[in-house]
DNA sequence: TTCATTAGTTGCAATATGCAACTAAATGTG
DNA sequence: CACATTTAGTTGCATATTGCAACTAATGAA
């Protein structure tokens, strides 16, 4: 599909979807985060198109998500590796996970992460103040950020007068 | 695309991306925590084809992430909220907005994500012990879990072997 | 040198999406 | 209560994306 209206919304979601949001691109870093580099790998583990994983990676690639590099010192084969900017989708793809354990599998998590160090179990994501409060979903406000083009300056506005409206009198 | 490859996959990611992994979801998902319910608003926030937006909205619905509830008391409108299935997504989509702020947004992020009641910033979703203690990525393994099954046991157990081979001896 | 493996590319068929026009019911207005 | 308008979709067709399988070219091992 085209998302050609994507890339000029002032909204982080829709910039990361375009780089991340089709089909197979999660997976494939989920494979990279497993630790799986090579083409043939990807292919063999997720069963996707040859084409499509290569228009992937390329993507990946041209993006800074992931990097090619060579396999050893001198070698014309190469391998593809998390970034910095891949690594730190580490929270998004772990709450996703943490999600699906809770509400697709009931029966239990297919995988456990935990600390290799120590064996520590990782904690549920979630979201909390900078002092450490955890935080719910409605406890939340959005206000515009210094990025915030007018357009979105106004839709928050909007938004916060609906909240107002609904909420601000029974409280 | 047809991914009927993914259900059956052992993996939460791949069963949370059948549900809400296709393109719009997320931004649909998005809209609903920004406020939005009705279906011409979605329709006219993200400028989506009336056909796709009630075919994604029929499957949250039916998936849970979504309901339908009638707009007031006796109406036969209705608008679509997020159940706690869906507000549970919110660790996930806020650790991918920070993502893309960090990443894709170096002038400022958009929307900035406050307590309502205090003011307070948010902090960055991080992956952190069930004590508190904040880790990176190179520091977690992946271990299976009571879901596991033995082809998911079996390629843990292989990346385990992989990974005491690149960096058991080096440490 | 020879052969298997790796990393793709290409062309075509099957699917999914975008667009715009159409439908039908619910609600607001006089 | 009748009528116009808004809301919430559906339908059909053009376009774009994906899946599949066969093909290619280069590497690396024996």
């Amino acid at each position: 599909m085209k998302h050609n209206k994507l890339d000029d919304l002032n909204c982080s979601i829709a910039n990361a979807l375009d780089l991340i949001g089709e089909w197979w691109t999660i997976l494939i870093l989920r494979e990279a985060f497993f630790g799986t580099c090579r083409f043939e790998d990807f292919q063999h583990h997720l069963g996707i198109a040859r084409n499509i994983l290569a228009a992937r990676l390329r993507k990946l690639c041209d993006n800074g998500v992931l990097k090619r590099v060579p396999i050893k010192e001198g070698a014309k084969r190469h391998e593809y590796k998390l970034t910095s900017m891949g690594r730190d989708l580490y929270p998004t793809l772990i709450a996703l996970t943490q999600w699906g354990d809770r509400w697709l599998h009931e029966e239990g998590a297919p995988v456990r992460f935990i600390e290799r160090a120590t064996g520590d179990d990782i904690a549920d994501v979630a979201i909390r103040t900078k002092q450490g409060r955890e935080l719910d979903a409605r406890d939340l406000a959005l206000i515009p950020g210094p990025g915030a083009t007018d357009e979105t300056r106004e839709r928050l506005h909007l938004l916060q007068l609906a909240w107002e409206k609904h909420n601000g009198g029974s409280r």
